[in-house]
Order: C-alpha cells, then structure tokens, then sequence
RNA sequence: GGAGACGUGGCCGAGUGGUUGAAGGCGCUCCCCUGCUAAGGGAGUAGACGGUUUGUCCCGUCUCGAGGGUUCGAAUCCCUUCGUCUCCGCCA
C-alpha cells in the first residue's frame, strides 16, 4: 500500500511510476478523496472536542450541585449525538474509498528496473552452469520411461481432477529429498531460520501480503472463510504483521517447506502436460525483514540463497531482472531464476525473488525501532522461492535424463537417498 | 462441541461510570553522585490520525483484544466476536 502523503507531496511522480506499469494516473482522484477525508476529519474532531468540554462541564457542574448548569450541557452534548455519528459515518465512508482505492493498487519499481510490457522484456543478469550436449533427443519429464510408474496424472485426475499428479515410490522420495535438501541448506548454510506454519489464513493476512483483494479468483477459499496460501511468504512474512520489532533483531530471514494452492485460473490451457503447473505444490520459501537501507542488498543475498540450490544440485540456470509490466503486485523489484529444462528445450521460473519495500509492511502495519525509544518505521519485506520443489524435480530429472530412460541425480541429494546415484528406468533408485 | 474464568502500556499489575492515556513496580533512555562494579538520587518513557510544520514544540481526535450499543460522559455497564486458560466430551 502506498502512503498517501508522499502522494500527496508529489503527485506527478506518482503518476509517472504507475505510467512505468501500464497504470492510468490516478493521483488526482486520490487527491480529491484524501481531501474529502481530511475535511472529515476536521470536522468530526471539532465536534467531538465540542462535545468532550460540554460533557467534561456537565460533570463538573453535577460535582458542584449545580443542577441547572448540569441540565442545559446535558442537553447540548445529547443534542450533537445524532450530528457527530452522522460526520463519523461520512468520515468512515471517506475512509473506505481512499483504503479500498489505495489496496488496489500495485507497488511501483525502483529506477533501476527496466521498463517494459512482458516477459520478453526482462533482463538476462547471468547465466550459470553448461547446457549437455545431447546424443539423442531429450524428453519432457512426464515422458520419460522412469517417470512411468511414478507419476501418475490419470490416478490424480480420479481423485481431485485436473493439474494434480500422485507421484509413487523413487520419485515421490526424491521429490522428498529435495525439499528436505532445500530446507537443510537453507538453514544450516544461508542462515534462515526454520518455521512451519500454517497453509491456512485469515482475509487479512492475504490483504498483508496483496493476495487480496484484488486476486481472490487466484486462491482457494475454505467454507469457514480460510484462505490457502498460494505460497509461504504469506503466512511467513505476515509474522511481523502489526509488530513493532526492536532494531537488532533485522534482518530477520525466515524459511519454510509448505504445501501451496493456486487455482491457476488465468492459465486455463497453459502448462497441462506433466507437472509443471498444478494447483497443489511444494515449495521451500525464503522471507526476511529488513531495515529499509539494508533490503536491496539482501535481495542480491536472497537470490544468491536460491541459486546456490541450483548450483548445488548442478543444474544450468539463469537469473533475469523482471521488467515493468512482469513484475508482481506487490514487488518493487524482482530477479527470476529460471532452470534450463532441455526436455523443453527453454529457460522456465524455479525461483522468484523480491523485494516489496515497505509496500507489504504498510499493509500488514510492520514496523521496528531503530533503537529503544526511537520511532517506529516500516519494516521493508522481501520473499523468494528456495526453491520450488516439483519444479526442481522436472529439471533434475530432464537434466540427468539418459538414453536409456534411466536419470543420473546430483551427487548432492546422496545424503537423502541413501547414497543413490540413479533413478533406473524401471523406476528403482540404485 | 458443553461449562466456567480471563483479555489493561515493553513486561508485571491497579483501576466497576467523570478530567485516567491510565496508580504502583520492573525494564529502558538521559542526567547527577560514587575511583571501577554494585547501590543511590532526579527526569523522561505508548501508538495512530488531523491541524501546524518539515521544529520529534504546541493543539485536537481516537485507541485499555476487536466490533457494536447504553450514557452528557465507559477501561469500567450491555450485546456480538476473536483469542487464552481450566474442567468435560470428541479426535489425528
């Protein structure tokens, strides 16, 4: 959410960087809502000290034994009642409209990133890792002859429909052993601190992070009003929702391996083979909270966080800066990391790291104090994937996929697998 | 799910209709004293919003889990709701 002061203070400006995102200004109906609300601030104030002084009096008066005196502010105070709930009600009005308005309305990115409408106007940072050359034609994961017996999209399309896979046996354990590897280096090596939390939450703490209200057609709502979470940076980075945190507990770098729920509803006919694209998933997610000097470079540590798990496991992927028009809703910048998958024979998303400014933070009411006493400002909030684990599975098995239809696996996931090597084309791990 | 109790400032804890944004204690900040430490003395110490201003000075409004109601006036009374605790039931 942005605050509407600096609007105010520089209208122009505003408009300019929503221009950047192929938004229409909108400073000037801000403006005129915000003056409406400030005038009906005035005037409930004014009336409510009216109010307060001839209460105060009256009591003062009863205290006294002035009976008379008591009687008429008695009944002037009565008398504002229905005047003062009637400017109350127009201010919470006024109020509404400039919060609502304000809700819908995406960050703005920082100067640095470039302009542009869609994907293909991102920015290639860097590149890692060597393609394999090929002596036979790579397939796409679900296509491959050890994937046959374990993942099973006909099984998943009786019991829940489409966009559902039941992985089984050696391929359920080594989608597994990635999340726990993900999880493991993330905390023991790049500093996060493990938390588990819940997959269900309440409208506002969808409304903290921008989930809501704009996007509810997106997720899954419970018939008790639950949302679930499309991802973890939701429930993880809403920890800090109307805190105040002391100074010297920032940066605060959180992680977890969840569950995520996306009704991928604009995305009907896209990505329906394999599992690329599901409507349930897990992911190992990364947020931290910072101060507001400290978040740019830690989105550089965030990203170098994600991409070491691809390096780790060996996996040739490069890192884009997404452009104006491709960036979330609540971003002010965001790399994307994106995995090789020869199967495909193209670059596609495993990770997104961002950092929101105090975007989210003002939302959620996030804030912290630079030393005891001090006041309290906005936190900045960042969040990235690290990484997404079916994802990842594609690329591990598209990557170390042989003629023969058996996968060669990183020599990083041993630890998981029992010192396994290979995933044989009958589906046994050896 | 049933019965009961409770939700006050960073923490503990007073406060059952009136000048209480809130006693007292702890903690914290600053100052004084003490050769260090410990102890002691003094002052200060919630947030949001609006006016004013870019001066954290002043004025006003709101907030005692949240929302609503009664009243001239509510932390204090009533209703709803959320949460916590205890007992019972059920259950992974």
């Amino acid at each position: 959410m942005h605050d509407i002061r600096k609007i105010v203070h520089d209208p122009k400006g505003f408009d300019s960087s929503l221009e950047r995102r192929g938004i229409d200004p909108l400073s000037s109906v801000l403006l005129e809502i915000d003056q409406n609300r400030r005038n009906a601030i005035a005037a409930v104030e004014q009336l409510r000290a009216e109010r307060n002084t001839a209460s105060r009096s009256a009591g003062e008066a009863r205290a006294n034994g002035d009976h008379e005196t008591f009687e008429r502010l008695r009944g002037t105070a009565a008398r504002m009642r229905e005047e003062i709930a009637r400017f109350e009600a127009n201010l919470q009005e006024e109020e509404q409209r400039l919060r609502s308005l304000l809700l819908e309305i995406p960050n703005t990115a920082y100067d640095d990133v470039p302009d542009g409408a869609d994907e293909d106007d991102n920015v290639e940072v860097r590149r890692w890792g060597d393609r394999r050359e090929f002596s036979f034609a790579p397939k796409e994961h679900h296509e491959l002859e050890c994937c046959r017996a374990g993942m099973d999209f006909e099984l998943a399309a009786r019991l829940s429909g489409a966009r559902f896979v039941v992985l089984i046996g050696a391929v359920a354990r080594i989608h597994r052993a990635l999340g726990q590897f993900m999880l493991d280096r993330q905390t023991t090596r790049n500093g996060y601190t493990e938390t588990n939390p819940p997959v269900l939450v309440l409208e506002d703490t969808m409304i903290g992070t921008g989930q809501l209200p704009k996007f509810a057609e997106d997720s899954y709502q419970t018939n008790d009003g639950h949302w679930l979470i499309p991802t973890s940076e939701v429930s993880m980075t809403n920890y800090v929702s109307n805190q105040i945190l002391d100074g010297d507990r920032l940066p605060l770098r959180l992680t977890a391996h969840t569950l995520c729920f996306r009704s991928e509803a604009g995305a009907a006919g896209r990505d329906t083979a394999g599992m690329l694209r599901q409507h349930q998933f897990e992911k190992v997610e990364m947020v931290s909270v910072t101060t507001p000097e400290d978040s740019l470079a830690e989105l550089d540590r965030m990203t170098a966080c994600a991409e070491d798990i691809l390096e780790t496991l060996e996996l040739p992927y490069r890192t884009v800066i997404l452009c104006t028009g491709d960036m979330g809703f609540g971003a002010s910048r965001t790399h994307d990391i994106e995995v090789w998958l020869p199967g495909q024979n193209t670059y596609r998303e495993i990770s997104s790291c961002s950092v929101c400014d105090d975007f989210q933070a003002r939302r959620m009411n996030a804030r912290f104090r630079r030393t005891p006493g001090a006041r309290p400002e906005f936190v900045h909030t960042l969040n990235g994937s690290g990484l997404a684990i079916g994802r990842c599975l594609i690329a591990v098995l598209e990557n170390g996929q042989q003629e023969d239809g058996s996968v060669r696996l990183p020599a990083a996931l041993g630890d998981w697998l029992d010192g396994c090597s290979t995933l044989t084309a009958d589906g046994q791990l050896a």
